[in-house]
DNA sequence: TCCCGGTATGGATATTTATTCACTTATGAC
DNA sequence: GTCATAAGTGAATAAATATCCATACCGGGA
């Protein structure tokens, strides 16, 4: 059979398979061959490019930085969403709700969710879940005390008790502060049984949602409710960190950055962290875009909720300008 | 759930399935949904147009022009074979050659082959065929009688002889003129045993072969070895015909041209031909492009195969021009 | 509040598609 | 030539996909 028959057979076939929506078993008796023949043309269709299958992305979605992203990162899922202005509020909401949608369709029974309970988007997801009725969580493990402010310990706990409410798990709380006196206040706190118990589930999370935090001297320790000294930021930032997770800090290639904040920190660490099954990490912002990189770099991250801003710099970032074009 | 975030999903589901390759199941398992649910998005992928699947038609191919004489004549099928230059010689040797390679593909065990034997095109097809093994017609039937010329007779008797034994079919001869001199002499001819049996097959046949005759006064007289008189051809065309398939004239509509020479020609009529199951047409060049029109027109036809001069030509003629500028 | 119709879901299953297998035919080396 | 190898085929069957069904949930009206 000539090549150009073969072709002009093969174009043929995709044709109505593809266009006219026939099944293969009708394409077969209509050209007097068999089924498994149809079948192997249409193969060949797409290996020879006869037929091509594009997939667009709808307006407010944002395939190509997702896929972008997830490839250079090397994540498991990338979800980008669209935010009409780069500032923080609205980036919050945004990726809140983003967050709350992939918890919901994603969540397996009997699951044990870490959170790190003072992440500003964090408190947007847990807004924007609904009560599940079906298929709970077993629990939501608190992973990082709270801070020293009474006030901000409350928020804390209300945080992940609501949580756990809305998925219909058991709170386990971490009644400490996220920061220590010092190593020996550290140990007795953890001596503690209730908090010996939520530690000891760190182990056995199985899906842990991470804010991802920016060092920017002021808002850190605003955050932190002045538990860190101005010094200690200061020594943390020297040493090269750009960001932290729970706590746990780390530099722009995301190597950790050892300090002696490590050792009163009560939280999981980025060892334990890379443990968990799905790390989820939750930011946006101009200002937390170097922090953002760094926690990717880390490779605890499994899966990325940000916004296209974010997401296009964090391109740029990773030296993938170019192709930005095609992601307008 | 929100509606982009539905669409964000539907997309990357998309994206895994037609562009990374991965089934179903395991697109299901990666975002923790049920297999069900990733086909009901695939096909809700399909309908929002957020896949789009093209088939080309490969150089030399002409998936459009064939497309688009389907559905204007209402063919089962149309192939329209490249050809480098618009000159009967080389169309009517690619036309033959796709015609041949028709015939063996889509031929049934227990075919009855009906072959109208002076067409040149058809020689040429014949000339073409691979031996069978296996997958034996039945019978070849000569569907139109030989010309008067003795050497003439023999060219179609081997014509149909050689199809026959291609296919590992029986030939059925018509050992008469395809003119006779009169409506006596034809039904003399018609009791004749060997003729009776092979024109009782005509309606047994189950594909035909067809050459398609331009009305052009000089050709035609030739072909016919001078059994028709110019008058008599002058007034068929006077009468509108333009062409015919096996001696029977139709005009530009495909309206049949009732002539006298009808009851004289010892062949299939246009009503036998139009009750064959499949009937394949095989007709280029410019001189026969109103015949080939006229006879689409019968609606007789389920098949056609030509080439592109012709193909666009046809198009032109039945007002689909200014769509021509797809099918460059 | 409760009930209803509409929509979405996953498990089970029917349908459709891809692959295997046994066999045939073409091709090229010798 | 004839032998081995490669390529292609359809029937049978394995695998993948679409659909059915029973159920759960949502929003709106009594």
């Amino acid at each position: 059979m000539s090549r150009l028959n073969e072709l002009r057979m093969i174009t043929r076939v995709a044709q109505m398979y593809h266009v006219e929506g026939l099944r293969q078993a009708d394409i077969a008796e209509h050209l007097r061959i068999s089924q498994a023949t149809v079948s192997r043309m249409l193969k060949k269709a797409q290996d020879e490019e006869i037929v091509r299958t594009t997939v667009v992305s709808p307006p407010g979605t944002y395939g190509a930085l997702e896929g972008a992203l997830r490839q250079h990162f090397g994540l498991a899922e990338v979800i980008v969403v669209e935010c009409a202005e780069d500032r923080d509020g609205a980036i919050m909401a945004r990726i809140g709700e983003a967050a709350a949608h992939f918890l919901e369709t994603t969540m397996q029974p009997g699951e044990i969710i870490g959170v790190s309970s003072w992440s500003e988007t964090i408190l947007k997801m847990v807004d924007n879940i609904h009560p599940m009725k079906a298929g709970k969580a077993k629990y939501v493990v608190q992973t990082l005390g709270g801070m020293g402010d009474p006030a901000v310990q409350t928020h804390a706990t209300q945080l992940t008790t609501r949580l756990a409410k809305l998925t219909g798990a058991e709170p386990r709380l971490l009644t400490a502060p996220g920061v220590s006196q010092s190593r020996e206040a550290k140990l007795i706190m953890l001596a503690d049984q209730y908090v010996r118990e939520t530690v000891d589930l760190f182990g056995k999370i199985t899906v842990a949602f991470m804010g991802i935090g920016s060092i920017e001297p002021s808002r850190m320790l605003a955050r932190s409710g002045n538990v860190f000294s101005s010094k200690e930021l200061a020594d943390v930032a020297e040493a090269g960190a750009v960001g932290d997770m729970s706590l746990r800090f780390f530099d722009i290639e995301g190597r950790p950055v050892k300090t002696p904040l490590d050792e009163r920190v009560i939280g999981l660490t980025l060892e334990e962290i890379a443990r968990i099954d799905r790390v989820i990490g939750l930011a946006g912002g101009q200002a937390k875009t170097n922090a953002i990189f760094g926690a990717l770099k880390t490779g605890v991250l499994d899966v990325l909720i940000t916004e296209k801003f974010t997401a296009q710099r964090l391109l740029a970032m990773a030296g993938l300008a170019p192709a930005l074009e095609e992601f307008t």
